[in-house]
DNA sequence: TCCAATTAATGTCTCTTTGACACAATCATT
DNA sequence: AATGATTGTGTCAAAGAGACATTAATTGGA
């Protein structure tokens, strides 16, 4: 990959999406990362993600769910835009600009997928200075998880790092695992309640103590934002 | 511009910076654009932007600053990225990706250039639809106010729409400009008292009835985000 | 010169949402 | 049956925004 690859008046920038994708396993937070196969950094662990192929993809969107889909076999249900980030040292090749998305997944929607390869795996976010990163996507992953914070005391996304059926304990721990912090019961069904994104499932669940009402997400419903966040 | 230019196993696509400039003036919103002087969409009004210039700019950041001081000479105290939009039929070219900034200025800062050029304009947002608008940027014009007004709601940055010296009756009046609807002067004072921004001038300034306190923003200060919105 | 109109700034009460925490309900284990 | 654990409810306080009355300062006109 040399720089004459271009005729135009401007040498073109190297594009590519890749995306940070979050679960909460076991009360902690992981992280989607990809041993990498090719150079630069071959051998490193690196985010799901590389060229969009503009045979096949109608949008970045869609280049970033095709990769997560090569390396979970499914599709997050909640992805949206992080931002862009560029520079001329980022990569060896050259200038570079990469789009970065940020998903989220139940982790038993993939686990039986990764147990079956070596090179993908969820990585806890603490464990990240310990590795080889490839690129800035130590960097990246902790601007992403910063977002996700932020998130978490506006809106319900959380809950989609949750399977289907799900109580308001799991919601809380998953809560509580991305903002770092305790916070209370009490407040969590409030905004349950007035957000009316969710329906009871007639079922509970046992857990250590009283049975547990088992909530799903409506159909079709649109994540709400509260005015308010929750305290930090 | 043919697909030849390409080497590597995947065509790039076309990768431009632009930039949503906004400002109030006479109590309406504005956004800075551009009568296109090059194909395609000759002689449509778009938003200011182009190609990284990798030899030039560190960053997509400093391109679109770059960008922005040939039209307008100066550089916005305020920008930020909003997002990447992409598709193949954005441009008639082939697939595109434009990494669209968002940034504020006042109006009395860039007025004396703007004033001795043609190509180049304030337009009023709600003037837009009855114009030819190059590209998908209308659209992109429309999420960036929807961003904007999401961030007048929890933050101070339509000060960035002001000179040095403002009152509190002028941020009131671009605040309600931007959201639409106005707002109580006692919650603006509570939140400038509050978020410690701010410094007072000593001197006052005439506006038709009491003379009115000069504020300036302190020098070094981070923008601050509330915790809660002021209501829609 | 005085008064009305105008805009700025403050005082205060209400309303909404969250935090804190006590308390009740329901399950398993002993 | 008693204990512990977890789920779920009730209630009061705290914080911050909305509503709006009141005071302050300035201009312009009768």
């Amino acid at each position: 990959m040399t720089e004459e690859y271009d005729i135009n008046q401007f040498k073109n920038p190297l594009f590519t999406v890749d995306s940070v994708l979050f679960t909460v396993k076991e009360a902690s937070l992981k992280v989607l990362m990809v041993k990498r196969a090719n150079q630069p950094f071959i051998g490193y662990w690196g985010l799901p993600g590389g060229f969009v192929d503009i045979d096949i993809d109608e949008t970045t969107d869609k280049t970033a769910l095709r990769k997560l889909k090569e390396k979970t076999s499914v599709e997050p249900l909640y992805i949206e835009q992080l931002q862009a980030f560029s520079s001329k040292d980022r990569d060896p090749r050259g200038f570079s600009v990469t789009l970065v998305y940020f998903a989220l997944i139940a982790e038993q929607d993939v686990s039986s997928h990764i147990d079956t390869v070596e090179d993908v795996q969820w990585i806890d976010v603490n464990q990240l200075k310990s590795l080889s990163i490839a690129f800035d996507h130590q960097y990246i992953i902790e601007q992403a998880q910063l977002r996700l914070q932020q998130k978490a005391l506006y809106s319900m996304v959380p809950v989609y790092c949750l399977p289907e059926y799900f109580t308001i304990g799991q919601l809380k721990t998953v809560i509580e695992t991305i903002i770092g912090k305790s916070i209370q019961r009490k407040s969590l069904i409030r905004r349950i309640e007035a957000s009316e994104m969710f329906a009871t499932i007639d079922e509970k669940v046992k857990s250590g103590g009283r049975l547990a009402q088992l909530y799903k997400i409506k159909p079709d419903v649109d994540i709400v934002n509260f005015e308010r966040n929750l305290s930090v």
